[in-house]
DNA sequence: TTTTATTTTCTATAGTTGTAGAGAATAAGC
DNA sequence: GCTTATTCTCTACAACTATAGAAAATAAAA
């Protein structure tokens, strides 16, 4: 009788056995150790033994809390998507327009190691996500939701004027999508810490190009 | 003795029993292969058995030609950028400046459905560079030619006058690389032919931004 | 036709994988 | 200490993989 969410567990008041471990609770366990094996060793080393072990237990240990590879997988997946946008609304709370497309942006982009894991987590997402339309149903849901942060951002910054580029806001919202994607992909393959491409820079290039203002000071 | 290249064997001259096949176009027909087992089942659908079967030939086939799967791997990932580099000399010759940006651009973004086969096959790719040193040089060097080339077409373009931008031409190319990337994300993982992102509107947007110029008629 | 180098098929093998499930270990309540 | 529901370990297995290499098939030259 596995799979018993925390709810589940607290509403049953005094049980015979109580249950030891929250099931859910175990659950984000394992997705955190499957990130780390990802980000350590690639998709490909991302075996059950692998993240059982991470995890700190033998082979079948994760059956009852994932019945399959697959649906571990697809909730580590997303979960990634959970986290950035956590963080994304802690950041934007309180923000409207450009300091909020702006905190946006640097919170998306993969400027440190933790993102730049997060990174070499999506990669493989995605490469899964071209033949298994469930994963690229999350893909799709969660650029949705950002192309709207994006948009309404936008349309808040022309409102204070601080956008008045010639450009309507949906190709706008694309452009800078499509560059906060290929971003990670530049991160993910870059060798070593060094290298950085100047991400931050392009960011602030780019609301300067919104702007469509005179050179800066 | 296997792996003789085509200029050996036509230097050969009349030999005893003359070569059957050219094992360079051999290798071209399996990378072919490759690519449409790879754009069809996934790169996980791309096993060795798969790859021959479809290339018309039995399992053990494929050996003499790639003496091991990485090695096809790499030599049919290196020639998609072969290909798209050959496409982009095609439609930039002659052309410099705005016209030349445009023109790679519009040739690199998956605007059909080849290209949007091969943005299935360059994701695979990326996952795998992740961890490969030897496939991430791949990729670190063809983007370099590609900021390369996008400098100095910006730098043409600002000469002509098309270009103003408050903001230097590095940071600009490598905007737009990181927006040709995340574009290959987009197609390869959208549902079908359908829910255009508007990419070709999207690249007329930026090159509007950095004309830094009024609205246009 | 016979010879011969090349090409391809076919079978075999060693290794790895996800998954299943019996049994041991565990810890809470009596 | 004993009972009992839960949790975990461990072994097993069937499927699939890349690869190796012997043998058959092929086609050009003699």
């Amino acid at each position: 009788m596995a799979h018993k969410s925390l709810s589940e567990n607290i509403s049953r008041g005094v049980a015979a056995v109580p249950k030891i471990v929250d099931h859910d609770e175990r659950r984000l366990e394992l997705v955190d150790a499957t990130w780390r094996i990802i980000a350590r060793l690639g998709i490909e080393g991302a075996t059950m033994r692998e993240i059982a072990l991470e995890a700190g237990f033998a082979n079948g240990a994760l059956k009852p809390y994932f019945p399959t590879k697959d649906t571990l997988l697809e909730f580590a997946f997303g979960h990634v998507f959970n986290r950035t946008n956590q963080r994304v609304a802690k950041v934007t709370e309180g923000k409207t327009g450009l300091p909020a497309l702006r905190a946006f942006c640097l919170e998306v982009l993969p400027l440190d190691e933790e993102r730049v894991n997060e990174a070499r987590i999506v990669i493989p997402f995605w490469q899964k996500a071209i033949n298994d339309p469930q994963k690229a149903e999350i893909h799709r849901q969660s650029m949705e939701e950002w192309l709207a942060s994006i948009r309404q951002y936008l349309a808040e910054a022309r409102k204070a004027g601080d956008v008045s580029a010639a450009v309507d806001d949906a190709t706008l919202a694309g452009q800078l999508l499509n560059m906060l994607l290929g971003a990670q992909i530049g991160a993910a393959l870059a060798a070593g810490p060094d290298a950085d491409p100047g991400l931050a820079d392009q960011l602030e290039g780019y609301l300067t190009l919104l702007a469509r203002g005179e050179p800066q000071p």
